[in-house]
DNA sequence: ACGGGGATCGGCT
DNA sequence: GCCGATCCCCGTA
C-alpha cells in the first residue's frame, strides 16, 4: 500500500487517548464554546473501526435569539429539530448537496449552535483522502462541507450525542491563546451578516478563508 | 490572488 | 416554486 504503519498499529489510534468533553461545556452560550473549541479534537470513528481525528481551527457561533441566519430563528421545523434538544448533540442539515456539523449549545428548548468550519487532519488522514478524492491537504477539511464528507459525517449522525465516545465525539486539545485567535463576520450567510461571530486560529493553514488584514 | 457563475437538491413558503 | 450556514472551476491580473 501507500506509507507509513498500518491504523490499527499508530499508537494514536487509539480513542481512549481523546475522551469526550462533558456535557455542561456545551450547556453556555454559543460565542463562548465557539470561541473555546477552537483547537478541540473533532473525532469520528468509522464503520469499519478506522479512527479519525481532526483539531478544529475555525468556527462559527448561530445565536438563539437575535440571529436571523440561525436556521431555527423562525422557529422548529422537523429539520432543525436537533436544536432544541440538550447541548452537546450533533445537528447536522445538507445544503447545495453538501453536510455542514453544529454543535448544539445551551439548555432544552434554547437552539443555539456552533458549526464546525475547518479542521487540520491529525488522524486517519488516508482514509480522508479517499472519502474526499482529493490528497490536497488544503482542500481536505478546509470547508464545513469538506470536512463532513471527509469525515463522511451525514444526515444520520444528526442528533448524535457528542458527549459519548461511539461514532462522533468532541475532545480537548490544547489551549489556545487569546491572541491567536481571529474574529470575523460570518462566512457565507445572507442576513446578519455583519455579526462578528466567526472564529479562526490566525495562523494556521487550515481554514476555509484568511483572517482579512487589518 | 481574487471574483463571478453554475451545479444541485432538500426544506420550506 | 424559491432559496441557501457550499464547493469547484474558469475567467482576469
Amino acid at each position: 500500500m501507500a506509507s507509513g504503519r498500518p491504523a490499527a498499529e499508530d499508537p494514536r489510534n487509539d480513542p481512549s487517548l481523546y475522551p469526550p468533553i462533558p456535557r455542561p461545556y456545551y450547556d453556555r452560550d454559543p460565542i463562548v464554546v465557539a470561541r473555546s473549541l477552537l483547537g478541540a479534537l473533532l473525532c469520528r470513528r468509522l464503520e469499519d473501526g478506522t479512527l479519525l481525528v481532526g483539531r478544529i481551527t475555525e468556527t462559527e457561533a448561530y445565536l438563539a435569539r437575535g440571529d436571523s441566519a440561525n436556521h431555527a430563528h423562525r422557529g422548529q421545523t422537523p429539520r432543525n429539530r436537533s436544536m432544541f434538544g440538550p447541548p452537546g448533540h450533533a445537528y447536522v442539515y445538507a445544503i447545495h448537496s453538501r453536510h455542514c456539523l453544529n454543535v448544539v449549545t445551551e439548555p432544552i428548548g434554547t437552539p443555539s449552535a456552533v458549526l464546525i468550519r475547518a479542521v487540520e487532519p491529525l488522524v486517519g488522514v488516508e482514509q480522508m483522502c479517499r472519502l474526499r478524492c482529493t490528497a490536497d491537504p488544503t482542500k481536505l477539511t478546509t470547508g464545513p462541507g469538506r470536512l463532513c464528507e471527509a469525515f463522511a459525517i451525514d444526515r444520520r449522525l444528526d442528533g448524535e450525542d457528542l458527549t459519548r465516545p461511539l461514532r462522533l465525539w468532541l475532545a480537548a486539545g490544547e489551549q489556545i491563546p487569546a491572541q491567536a485567535v481571529a474574529c470575523t463576520p460570518r462566512i457565507g450567510v445572507t442576513s446578519a451578516k455583519e455579526l462578528p461571530l466567526r472564529f479562526l486560529l490566525r495562523d494556521s493553514r487550515f481554514v476555509s478563508r484568511r483572517a482579512p488584514r487589518r
